[in-house]
DNA sequence: GGGGCATGGTTGTCCCGACAAGTGCTTAGG
DNA sequence: CCTAAGCACTTGTCGGGACAACCATGCCCC
């Protein structure tokens, strides 16, 4: 094996940073969502997804693309939430093979009376820490690591 | 309830893809060192720090927080690393309540051999695609959000 | 128009982490 | 002292995610 090349302080500084705040930022997401609304944050952001969607709509590979995720994952999520009665799974009329995501009513209203909570601990512990030039470097700071996480770009970023 | 602070454009945008990150990057961490060293991202970062520490010993609480993980957590893994012949449990001289752990020599080894893999994966995928000015605004930005994740600011970074 | 292959999704199993109790030690207070 | 409170873990249980195997449909193309 070759020499690895090692990091500066400086760079081993932010790695172990960037570690940090990768393990411990989705347990603050998760535990208020918990709280608040008895939901995993992965299970809000598939809400979250429809309801921003046309119709409501969405099908199950789209929406495993829009949420980072994986199709076996998404499968059993979308069971738990039409159990509780916030989806509903209607066949795809152009492909009998695929399956839509709906979100119903009632999983609409869930998501209106959850998103205030969710903004606000997003804002409080990430946005409204961080000066405006700064949130525009972590922007382009995350574009260069998803252009290696997911070349493909399938979470299509708005404007 | 009061109307909530709404994210802009700009905001929401970086936050995306920040949460895009956070889902994205563990797992290209974990698959790495799953495939090279049959080892957990967790798993690997136990035996990294007891290599940086004195004597190779640290106690429990010490590994815990430096680890930004809970008692619980700890003491399974470690469990299983003992299991493996990785690390071992020592009583604590001073206080008969702690435990103190310890890397082994394969222990010690097991890290000589995984870290330049794992280093190369930590490059490849993050600092590798910034600038230096970027790793640097990186730091800072983790720097922030640490503080309110982790008031105590119990992983100690070196200078 | 029927093999062969890719696509879209579901199901089943295993393992890791969260959470909640429980045990033994230590310290403080009266 | 001796009891009560607190600390440092450990253990047990439960739920969610990864992975692999599986079915069904669509597409090709000869």
């Amino acid at each position: 094996m070759d020499a690895p090349r090692w990091l500066s302080a400086e760079q081993l500084r932010a790695w172990i940073r960037l570690e940090a705040v990768v393990e411990l930022l989705p347990a603050v997401l998760d535990s208020q969502l918990q709280r608040d609304a008895a939901l995993t944050h992965f299970e809000y952001l598939v809400l979250a997804k429809l309801s921003e969607s046309p119709d409501r709509v969405l099908r199950m590979t789209a929406l495993a693309a829009t949420t980072n995720s994986t199709l076996p994952r998404l499968s059993h999520v979308v069971s738990r939430l039409e159990a509780r009665g916030y989806v509903e799974r209607l066949p795809c009329p152009g492909d009998r093979r695929a399956t839509n995501a709906h979100l119903t009513d009632a999983g609409w209203e869930k998501v209106v009376a959850t998103a205030p909570g969710h903004v606000d601990t997003v804002r409080s512990h990430v946005i409204d820490l961080l000066t405006e030039e700064q949130v525009t470097q972590l922007d382009d700071i995350m574009a260069a690591l998803l252009q290696k996480l997911d070349p493909e770009n399938t979470l299509r970023v708005l404007p």
